[in-house]
DNA sequence: CGAATATACTTACTTAGGTAAATAATAGTT
DNA sequence: AACTATTATTTACCTAAGTAAGTATATTCG
């Protein structure tokens, strides 16, 4: 077992990527966008800082990814108070259409996780989160 | 705990892979062109399919990281019998490093999980295994 | 045998993530 | 008030991973 928990990390990664983007493919979006779309219906408006803060990215990451969302006309970006920050909204065409993709995507990660009973996937979850809190 | 396991997985993939590069950087290598080194260390000398079969991911992604390696001088690459395929073979220079650099890993590895029970590291890579069998 | 198919790898191009440094606005200090 | 430090975002450039298409070698089948 020795250096496999890294290993099977990285593995399950891509899978749930690769599948998350084939699912997004049908709405012209990639896994990274769909994260932050996902944030923002979570929480409604934020600046950038409060969504790359919360997904555990860089900053610039972050920048590309709405310049992205913005283009394709899923988000729009508002000058805050301080003019430094940037407050990012959904808009409505991504509220329109954010339920159906939801559905999709729960689709997808049942599938995923269909050989785990409802405890294990709690207890996954739960043991994911207890990594690298010594950090 | 809607949708947040892959949520949970890919933000843990990318605390490890930042951990692993930071530990890596001493040694001029990245995270992925150390899980070749570790698959060649495990397995012996193999050919780009079986590696890229093994690590998950897609040819090309390997030949890049392998043409990188090769130029740093941590393998080469030999004609094999059938001339459409290449053995990979770790050079002295990566035989001699490796173990230390194995060692330097294995202590992030174990920093990273130190909340974690003997059991519950066992669980949470038994539950990672599952994911995603169906596919 | 020869044409069609399959296989192993490579090339070109896309998104995703990172670091370092630049820019612009704010906050703090003297 | 003016200088300094901090903060939010951006730009430039690196590796990681994916798809699609290209090349060269093997295999299969009429």
């Amino acid at each position: 077992m020795k250096n496999l928990l890294f290993h099977e990390i990285h593995q399950k990664s891509r899978l749930s990527i690769k599948e998350l983007n084939n699912t997004l493919k049908g709405f012209e979006l990639y896994s990274s966008q769909w994260s932050i779309l996902f944030c923002l219906k979570q929480f409604g408006s934020m600046t950038q800082k409060e969504i790359w803060q919360y997904l555990n990215v860089e900053a610039p990451t972050v920048t590309r990814t709405i310049t992205r969302l913005e283009d394709s006309g899923w988000v729009f970006r508002e000058e805050s108070h301080d003019k430094r920050a940037k407050n990012v909204h959904l808009s409505l065409f991504a509220e329109q259409h954010l339920p159906e993709i939801e559905k999709r995507i729960q689709l997808v990660e049942k599938e995923m996780v269909a050989n785990l009973s409802n405890e294990e996937q709690d207890q996954l979850i739960l043991l994911l989160k207890k990594i690298g809190q010594s950090f």
